[in-house]
DNA sequence: CGGCATCCCCGGCGATACTG
DNA sequence: CAGTATCGCCGGGGATGCCG
């Protein structure tokens, strides 16, 4: 294999995605998922803590606020559905699309990376 | 399998790590991969576009001043490696560490993930 | 219960100019 | 060539209060 062969191998060839597509596909990708609560938003709804007051109780350290907009913006973005429930009081609940499903084997990845490059050195360090 | 033992495949089991390693990986990976360069810097680092001048005009619209600082991010986080010559002009390159080539899987996933669900589908919707 | 509206602050980021 | 320095905007996000 030539030289440049391998290169363009190290990791995806965006120029020429970004140019067929029109953006960069990583970037496309850590927009959606990138928001400062939705890996642990998209973690609580996949394992069905699918409630609005439930995932508040899950991450305390996330306002009501930012609940509501991280969750629209998921919505928006086809990652989540949202289910209302006409009745008083009132029941929402929030389930993974298709499209949110297919985010697991790239969200272990992303955990394994975190935890072997990140997580696991600092807390090495630290002792 | 039993449901319950499916639910907590679906996405790694956060919960447990966060409070094993003290943050959650995923968003531990998101930032240091997340600014907003970071995923064209990286990729042009990777094959070889490894002066700063040259990063520059790959990505006219990012401004001298970005470029120095998710630079500098990215070295400070270890996944870049720079290197000074010291001579007139000044000639600076980078690299990526080791740590920054074992991202590639990572960006790849990444990048087929936005390619698949969300460029191609809104490059379809335009048509 | 599950939001929305408002106020306010801080930090990310762009524009511009200067430098070893 | 490869940066720094400074100014200034604006939007993300926190705090608080109200609502169907």
């Amino acid at each position: 294999m030539k030289e440049e062969e391998k290169k363009s191998e190290r990791f995806a060839n965006m120029v020429e995605n970004i140019k067929k597509y029109g953006g960069c596909p990583v970037s496309a990708t850590l927009k959606l998922i990138g928001g400062k609560w939705k890996p642990l938003i998209l973690y609580f709804i996949s394992v069905d803590v699918n409630r609005f007051g439930q995932l508040q109780r899950m991450m305390p350290d996330c306002s009501k606020r930012m609940m509501t907009v991280q969750l629209r913006e998921l919505e928006s973005d086809g990652l989540v559905h949202r289910e209302v429930f006409a009745q008083v009081p009132p029941k929402v609940i929030y389930t993974l699309t298709d499209k949110g499903e297919s985010l697991r084997p790239l969200f272990n990845m992303l955990s394994q990376w975190g935890i072997e490059q990140v997580l696991e050195p600092r807390r090495k360090a630290e002792n």
